[in-house]
RNA sequence: GCCGAAGUGGUGGAACCGGGAUACACGUCCGACUUAAAAUCGGAUGCCCGCAAGGGCAUGUGAGUUCGAAUCUCACCUUCGGCACCA
């Protein structure tokens, strides 16, 4: 500890340990989620992975949510602020590997170490309710959950090319693929295509219900990325038949049906399944080599946006529903399998890469869509911009319509015909689950091994749950240890009774954290997952808090949970929070991410035994918007610690001095003792309206230098004839009471300090009600006007509120410094915002 | 390339609805206290000109709207985040 905390009385090492034992002792943090008698607040942060050590990044989040539920209780809330963790997940494998250690007891081991460290925050959550995913009471309505979404088709399994870590030898959701590079979200490995039997959720069944965000205050560029994501586009699905006797049909998504008459040619993702059919003998040889060397190429060069296009004509054409017209067939890596129907039209004059396509394969291009920003002849490049005045040409009768119009009229035709129709298409995928992994909740299924007509068997809810072997000495570096374990996988089958072999692929974590607010409410409940009754009493959460990063992960697998769940009656919301907050990082010194390797991680224990928790706790609020990202700066900490000390000091003695001050003593010149009472009873009423509306917005950074200002109006006044007076004793109080939720332990000491000097019984600042400012001290009788001459600052005048707008005019203009300003120009108006600003305008004589 | 967020002193940032730009804090400088240092207390601190009074210029750049723009509009530049041939 340095120096100046040792001489300085303020001693948080001493007072924060001995509160936060009281507070538990109290029982002050644990809600009672059967009480009936307040409104009740749920509040939820994100359950951190317990990787082994807190870093300051996790206080950033923990602790200003904690300062928003605190100032919810003291409004006479019952506030439900529990925690857990997120237990199950690769780390602990990769530790297991390497330490000879179980995943299990590193993760315990962690968490020991994490509870007590996020218990050093002095936050008060409710531990009563922790919960552990990794504990087979937990898991346990993974599994059930997952039955009952296999019940419901939510959950199926299917051969499908899926992205494959190779380092972490495990199959990633499209969502855990990162950037263009195509990168692991987890360890940063190039992911490659493997085609596996794999577990699917279907989140597409929602993809709709979850574009809206009706009633929900998130914000704004999270409901953008989640949009995107989900992609949704609006067009037409289109027939073309195979120009052959085959009757063959290729089926297409478009966005532009009204540029159907501009298709010259069609092109068919690699892997489509008509290739083979459709390639004509003479260009086998050829067609087969694009097809090996697509399969060949990494996703990453495939998509690559800048590589040239490639491709084979395979000697086939198509017929345009439409216009009759023969157009041929080729195959091309930049069509997708995976999107729309894997085989597009392509219209070369109306869309960039088809335009691309064309040139380099020398296809015909047709403009089809002209407005007057379009000279057909010279094309140098698509004409894919809407524009208002566009209309169809060379569309037979459709020519001369308005672009989306025609869209319409030729969709309505070619429905009539049987030969299209109407169709929305997503980029959202279905959530693949499954992990090849031996640290999580294994899948809930058996495969029978004699009886086929068994074939693959849910387990019933009675053998729930099917827990992990706990005897794996050595975890194996290689391959799932469920797979190689030499008993585990080996059962009966619950249907025949014959021999069975269970399911190895365990779960996603993701799944864990898609529904962990619900299990807080009665995390030792055997019966369910969920307590129906609490459930409708205290969800949807009112407020959840944690990291941008997980915008179309966590946050949207939730979301998709929340209406799962509902739909199986198991849950009253078909959203799981009302309002969403991401909060933003705090970087190293050097303006980077904190990282160990970059040597400028904070570590929150070694800030605490120097500041303590409340000066942490401050600082975080106070050194940026809670939303945006800033580096630490240790020079800044010093700020806040000193503030803290300057406060214990005026309300501990209000009437001592400083060394070296002059001042100190002395009411502020030409004021009387009562106009600074007055003054001063004013100034910490306005920081009391200041405190409470910033609360409203989490503008914690605002809301702490208002406290700061307050408190150097009262080191100004220390030892003066107000010092220790009733309007000191006020701004005293109130000074405590807003400062409780941000630093609890500090303000229940000097609290209870002032009880104990006023023969008052204790009872903790935190059980006080949030104070309420006096109207009448916050409004002002008198104002400063700027005095503007053509908008620029020339003088200032003293006010009464309400004075006539006539009356200011003439006293502005009678100023002297104005009346510089006239001389040479004549006074055309006078613009007032009143109790704001004058503003003359003049124009030279 | 597309989508999103953001650019304000030496630094983190404030400025709510278009109305005093730079609150609060860090840093720096000067002073007090001290044998001395630390701590503490007081003062100064956007840039330029000026002894001063005062004046001019400043919110990434350039235009525009307005009596008045950090704030609104358009174009551009930079940084960060997301997406990445999605038909």
């Amino acid at each position: 500890m340095n120096s100046e905390l040792r001489t300085h009385p303020y001693n948080p090492g001493e007072i924060e340990p001995r509160w936060q034992a009281r507070w538990e002792e109290l029982g002050l943090h644990t809600a009672d989620l059967h009480a009936s008698d307040k409104p009740k607040f749920y509040l939820l942060t994100m359950y951190p992975y317990p990787s082994g050590d807190l870093h300051i990044g996790h206080w950033s989040i923990i602790a200003p949510t904690d300062v928003a539920g605190r100032f919810k209780r003291m409004h006479g809330y019952n506030v439900f602020f529990p925690f857990g963790f997120d237990a199950f997940g690769l780390p602990a494998e990769n530790a297991a590997i390497k330490g000879g250690i179980h995943p299990r007891d590193w993760t315990y081991g962690n968490i020991a170490t994490m509870r007590r460290q996020v218990k050093l925050i002095g936050a008060a959550l409710d531990w009563s309710k922790e919960l552990i995913t990794a504990d087979p009471s937990y898991y346990r309505w993974n599994q059930w959950l997952f039955l009952r979404f296999m019940e419901q088709g939510l959950a199926y399994r299917q051969m499908a090319p899926v992205d494959w870590c190779p380092k972490d030898l495990v199959v990633l959701a499209r969502e855990q693929v990162l950037g263009a590079d195509r990168v692991c979200w987890r360890c940063g490995t190039q992911v490659i295509k493997r085609d596996l039997e794999q577990w699917f959720f279907r989140t597409t069944k929602y993809a709709d219900e979850l574009l809206s965000y009706q009633g929900l205050r998130y914000p704004e560029p999270l409901k953008v990325m989640q949009t995107n994501w989900i992609g949704r586009s609006e067009g037409a699905e289109i027939s073309f038949k195979v120009a052959d006797q085959s009757g063959a049909e290729i089926r297409v998504f478009t966005t532009r049906p009204d540029t159907l008459f501009g298709a010259t040619f069609m092109v068919l993702a690699p892997e489509h399944p008509l290739v083979d059919a459709l390639t004509h003998p003479d260009n086998k040889a050829e067609v087969e080599a694009y097809r090996f060397e697509a399969r060949r190429k990494s996703e990453i060069d495939r998509l690559s946006t800048d590589r040239e296009k490639t491709g084979v004509a395979l000697g086939a054409q198509a017929v345009n529903p439409i216009s009759g017209e023969r157009i041929p067939i080729w195959i091309a890596d930049y069509v997708l399998s995976t999107y729309g129907t894997g085989a597009i039209m392509a219209v070369p004059a109306h869309d960039e890469r088809d335009f691309e396509f064309a040139q380099r394969f020398s296809l015909p291009i047709r403009v089809v869509v002209a407005s007057t920003d379009v000279v057909p002849d010279m094309m140098d490049t698509a004409f894919v911009a809407h524009t208002p005045d566009e209309v169809l040409v060379n569309s037979g009768d459709f020519s001369g319509m308005p672009a989306p119009e025609g869209a319409k009229a030729i969709t309505a035709k070619l429905e009539g015909a049987g030969q299209g129709k109407s169709a929305v298409t997503y980029r959202l995928r279905d959530w693949l689950v499954s992990r090849q992994r031996g640290w999580g909740a294994p899948i809930p299924v058996v495969y029978c091994e004699e009886d086929p007509s068994c074939g693959m068997v849910a387990v019933p809810d009675d053998q729930l749950p099917i827990t992990l072997p706990d005897d794996i000495e050595k975890w194996p570096a290689q391959g799932n240890p469920l797979e190689t374990h030499a008993t585990w996988k080996h059962t009966s089958c619950p249907s025949c009774s014959g021999k069975g072999r269970r399911e190895t692929d365990t779960m996603d974590t993701f799944v864990d954290s898609s529904w962990y607010w619900w299990r807080y409410l009665d995390p030792t409940k055997e019966d369910g997952p969920v307590d129906r009754a609490l459930n409708e009493a205290w969800c949807p959460v009112e407020q959840y808090t944690g990291g941008a990063e997980h915008a179309v992960l966590h946050l949207m697998y939730a979301r998709f949970f929340a209406k799962a769940l509902n739909d199986l009656g198991l849950v009253h919301e078909r959203e799981p929070w009302k309002r969403l907050f991401n909060q933003g990082q705090i970087l190293g010194e050097d303006g980077e991410r904190m990282s160990k390797s970059r040597g400028n991680v904070q570590d929150p224990d070694a800030l605490v035994a120097r500041y303590g928790a409340d000066t942490v706790r401050l600082f975080l609020m106070f050194m940026k918007p809670w939303a945006a990202d800033a580096p630490w700066n240790a020079k800044g900490i010093e700020g806040v610690s000193r503030f803290l000390r300057r406060l214990w000091t005026v309300t501990t003695d209000p009437m001592g001095k400083e060394p070296g001050d002059a001042e100190s003593g002395r009411l502020p010149a030409g004021l009387t003792a009562e106009q600074t009472a007055d003054d001063l009873r004013r100034m910490a009423h306005r920081t009391l309206k200041r405190v409470t509306d910033d609360h409203a917005e989490f503008g914690w950074n605002t809301m702490v230098s208002a406290l700061m200002e307050l408190n150097n109006k009262l080191v100004r006044l220390r030892g003066s004839e107000i010092a220790g007076g009733d309007a000191w004793d006020e701004t005293v109080r109130l000074t405590l009471l807003m400062l409780a939720p941000m630093a609890p332990h500090f303000a229940e000491e000097l609290w209870s300090r002032r009880l104990a000097a006023r023969g008052e019984e204790w009872a903790s600042i935190h059980t006080q009600r949030w104070p309420e400012y006096d109207p009448a001290l916050v409004a002002t009788d008198q104002v400063e006007l700027p005095v503007q001459v053509n908008g620029k600052l020339r003088d200032m005048i003293t006010v009464a509120t309400g004075t006539p707008a006539a009356q200011i005019e003439s006293l502005v203009l009678g100023r002297e410094k104005v009346r510089g300003y006239l001389e040479d120009a004549e006074v055309v108006r006078v613009i007032q915002v009143p109790d704001r600003l004058v503003n003359v305008v003049t124009k030279p004589k």
